[in-house]
DNA sequence: CCCTGATTCGC
DNA sequence: GCGAATCAGG
């Protein structure tokens, strides 16, 4: 299946909220396999996360062998290069996910109702919005705006400060 | 062995 | 652009 615009919305949402690329693999249902989750979060450049669970930055190039083009040596490359002492700015604190209005659960979304996840998708807590959604999209109109991130290019309005502020509320 | 994300590269 | 294969690591 391709990433259409409400799975790359989910997938987008899911991976801010720090969960793993095989429980956002499970969650968008078949089709996909966390590799496949990976490789979008990537494509679309926001590999990084303010939570990671487990920080594996090792900073330099994990120089991954190519297995194809066998008559090639294996080269390992040692990392001989003193690196260095890096500065850690403060870590960012978790964020917690607070109720929102709409609760509805997997059993009790309708066809019209807004279907943006809330909570750990893995937990019993799990919901989704369920407040009304628009007739174009699966979300109502406040989180349409979260999920569609517009193109923040031009315009003379700040445009970054009113998502962010719209997405402060959910954080 | 389970899991995690990261990377490469053929498609 | 996509994702399987493969990596390094917890």
């Amino acid at each position: 299946m391709g990433w259409t615009e409400e799975r790359v919305g989910t997938l987008k949402k899911l991976w801010l909220d720090g969960l793993s690329a095989s429980q956002i693999a499970k969650q968008l249902g078949g089709g996909v396999t966390r590799n496949a989750v990976i490789g979008k979060v990537h494509r679309l450049g926001l590999s990084g996360r303010a939570a990671p669970s487990q920080p594996s930055r090792p900073a330099f190039r994990t120089t991954r062998p190519r297995p194809s083009q066998p008559s090639a040596p294996r080269r390992i490359e040692a990392a001989a290069a003193p690196r260095p002492a890096p500065q850690q700015p403060a870590p960012p604190p978790p964020a917690p996910m607070p109720d929102l209005p709409g609760t509805a659960t997997v059993l009790t979304l309708g066809a019209h109702m807004c279907k943006w996840p809330i909570g750990d998708p893995t937990s019993n807590e799990f919901s989704f919005c369920g407040r009304r959604a628009g007739e174009t999209g699966p979300y109502c109109v406040e989180h349409a705006r979260v999920a569609y991130q517009p193109q923040q290019k031009k315009g003379g309005r700040d445009g970054a400060s009113e998502l962010a502020r719209s997405l402060r509320r959910y954080i």
